[in-house]
DNA sequence: CTTAATTTCCCATGCTATCCCGAAAATGCG
DNA sequence: CGCATTTTCGGGATAGCATGGGAAATTAAG
């Protein structure tokens, strides 16, 4: 599970390291997919998991569906599949980079089963909002058929 | 699986490289097979598995129905195998080229289980509008009934 | 049958990406 | 606070890739 944010420097050759914790959350991969995000300036990764879902629900589209198409453009045909050095970097496209503006810095967001890249500074300006349709949203987090915890576990 | 879109130059003698990527997707097989699209204006390529799809959907249909014939044709009359030279290239028919349009560049699109062939001028056009569609389609990859995540793998 | 044109195969080369090693920085631990 | 481990990052060596050209083999034409 992709968890916390992390930021990572690009350097001259495009190298980018992935943080740690995320290369754990991928469980022995050695790669990781990336993707240009289909309604924000940011990049989107994941593991084989995330990859096999979107297959699946691509699979699932009739092939004269546009839409079909469409999202086998978006995903497979502007993302690529990055296998780690012994480092733990990727090498990152320009395309890629471009698409999310990102420079000299890469802002790694955790969102559990996925994580995004950034541009530090494209990121910095949206947390206000974030935080606050969170609060606005708290209510979703209750359980609704869960059973209640033990007083005393065990 | 077919991912990314690579430029790739056509030479006087017609032979192209095939992306090394594309050449990895295909683990091992000496050629790819290639056919004209059935409703636009590019080629479409695969490998032996993709062809044994399309085969096994041809049979199931009943010897007199049209549609058989129609889509052997389309499929197995008009496409050609074609085996790489040392480099990775492949020779391509004037018939293929001339329906795409392409003359001194092609460009493959990963579309995961195949890729395109396109004349760039012809694709770029179209990617707003497969922007856009896969933007405003984007909830057909959330999972039904996936099973989350562990937070600590393994 | 001879010659010309085309196709197939093979090698050469500049370029780029990948691998490998190691230093610096950060983190965790006693 | 100091040491050990993990993580990040820089640079050079190496291998792989895209592409061009030429010789041999095949086909077509005269």
């Amino acid at each position: 599970m992709f968890l916390s944010s992390h930021e990572s420097g690009v350097d001259a050759k495009k190298r980018v390291s992935i943080p740690a914790s995320f290369r754990r959350a991928l469980a022995g991969e050695d790669s990781v997919f990336v993707w240009p995000s289909l309604d924000k300036n940011c990049l989107e990764g994941g593991g084989d998991r995330l990859v096999a879902r979107f297959q699946n629900a691509i699979m699932r589209l009739k092939p004269m569906d546009q839409r079909r198409e469409a999202l086998s453009y978006a995903i497979f045909g502007r993302g690529r599949s990055y296998k780690f050095d012994d480092g733990g970097r990727i090498v990152m496209d320009a395309e890629l980079l471009d698409f999310a503006g990102i420079t000299d810095k890469a802002l790694f967001v955790g969102l559990g089963d996925r994580f995004q890249i950034w541009a530090p500074q494209d990121h910095q300006p949206r947390l206000s909002e974030l935080q606050n349709l969170a609060r606005d949203s708290m209510d979703l987090l209750d359980p609704f058929d869960d059973e209640p915890e033990a007083l005393h576990p065990r």
